[in-house]
DNA sequence: CCGTATCCGAGGAGATACTG
DNA sequence: CAGTATCTCCTCGGATACGG
């Protein structure tokens, strides 16, 4: 975090950066989208390799940035649930832009890649 | 980097996040998309709070994913120069989207902060 | 001019243990 | 269940200094 010192004032997209692009953001939001509400044990097995310490940072980030929304239920055993929020929806039409772009070009980055190496 | 463990083999667009949205990549790509192609010290100017070292790395990390062409003349002094390579400029209108994006939504994710923050 | 070599500190990640 | 609390490990970014 923190990116945005000054040089990337410069950069109109820098700060959507931080927002959207950090660590793990992409993959939770990603899962909250697909599957709708879920409580937090549900995303820590979708997430396979994340730890709960971690998880519980990026969604209280997410949940600050208000794309994400938080629900606490009192009740025994306690029951806490996630959703994105329209804010966070407003992401998808950026994401399946994403989603187009890697289908069309990154095989080209793969053969770039080779290219590189082999030399 | 190194992000593409397995949990965000579900998530289409963390290949991308990886390659475009790594620290200090935007800004490059963008300056270089905005002032052509250029030289190291130019580059290293313009992104004003930018270290050689890391300015290295990334343009040789975008060199090799394809998205920048390195050219090296022979002088004295030596003269580098980088510019976007044709898969490089292919994100534009992703960036527009972003920026877009930015314009529109970026004001609703202060006042969440404030929000969130005071409270 | 165009980098590379080194050292350092911050932050992410893993493991483990413990509450309401 | 849904976290928080430590502690350690380790990678990466930033700062500084030097070399072809």
């Amino acid at each position: 975090m923190q990116r945005s010192a000054d040089p990337e004032l410069a950069c109109p997209v820098a700060p959507v950066v931080d927002i959207v692009f950090s660590r793990w953001t992409t993959p939770i939001l990603w899962a909250l989208h697909e599957h709708g509400r879920q409580r937090f044990v549900e995303l820590e097995r979708r997430l396979t390799s994340i730890t709960p310490k971690v998880l519980t940072q990026r969604l209280r980030q997410l949940e600050r940035d208000g794309l994400v929304a938080r629900t606490y239920y009192a009740e025994v055993p306690p029951r806490v649930e996630y959703e994105i929020t329209e804010l966070g929806a407003s992401l998808g039409p950026l994401f399946a832009h994403l989603a187009t772009w890697a289908d069309a070009h990154l095989p080209a980055v793969e053969q770039a890649r080779s290219a590189y190496d082999t030399r």
